[in-house]
DNA sequence: TATTGACTTCAAGTATACTTGAAGTATTAA
DNA sequence: TTAATACTTCAAGTATACTTGAAGTCAATA
């Protein structure tokens, strides 16, 4: 079976060793070997922690991916609540996406004004307004 | 001229009162008026808290949120600073869009996958594999 | 054998962004 | 005039997610 030194998990996956250890302590990273004084870690881990950033990574707090991992152990019981808990998340994942690119536009005609702004005061022609460019 | 009290502002923002207040004490927020013990706000507030909410909507830490407005302040000295905050932020908003469309997929995929779990324990056949619905 | 390097534990500290609570003030309604 | 309402200040507390530091362990090389 291949393993790995929590450095070689920090490399994979871009978290500090801190945060591996801090993970496994809250029990979000579970059956990590301990031997020799040394953790060992498996592909099994490894998978572990990208299901984690992925829940991480779309702004799932840390309480509700310990829940899902919870509920995973029982999952004849928590079908229902895993399922309401992914469903729930995809809605919000969908919606985080919709607020960024509603905001994007607002954030790309700001770029534009202060780029214009940038090259009036270059020329020393009058600054525009935010009418002048954006209206 | 059309005034709000903090009251109107906290309806209209959806933020609390305590945020507005918090706001204020951090410079975010200026210039408010405080007469008879009561803080007045404009629509120039308003159009700023819009402002500071797309930021931080988008994930701009506070203080750059605060140097982004300072900066404004002295619009010609930091323009190039202000050019370079805001296309700095068109990028990361775009990245976390990218990111969060990425992470979609997958929430989607486990989506299916524990919909096809709960129909074959409601039905009592067995439980599909990840490989089974998605693979 | 000693020292180096890579790990270990555990408690305490940090960063960010607020929120809460206690005590006070001003305006209005009874 | 008293009581209710709606605000006020300011310090301290909270939530989330780690990070840091000090002191110790283990195996391998000098």
């Amino acid at each position: 079976m291949i393993t790995y030194t929590i450095k070689e998990v920090s490399e994979k996956t871009g978290l500090p060793h801190s945060t591996l250890r801090y993970y496994e302590d809250i029990g979000l990273l579970k059956d990590v070997i301990h031997e020799k004084n040394k953790r060992i870690y498996t592909d099994e881990h490894l998978r572990r922690i990208e299901g984690i950033l992925c829940f991480k990574n779309t702004n799932l707090p840390i309480k509700k991916i310990l829940e899902f991992y919870r509920y995973e152990e029982n999952l004849e019981e928590a079908i229902n609540d895993i399922v309401e808990l992914m469903e729930t998340h995809e809605i919000s994942i969908v919606n985080q996406i919709s607020t960024l690119q509603h905001h994007l536009e607002h954030i790309q005609q700001k770029v534009s004004y202060y780029n214009k702004v940038k090259e009036s005061l270059e020329n020393n022609i009058p600054i525009p307004t935010w009418d002048d460019v954006i209206g």
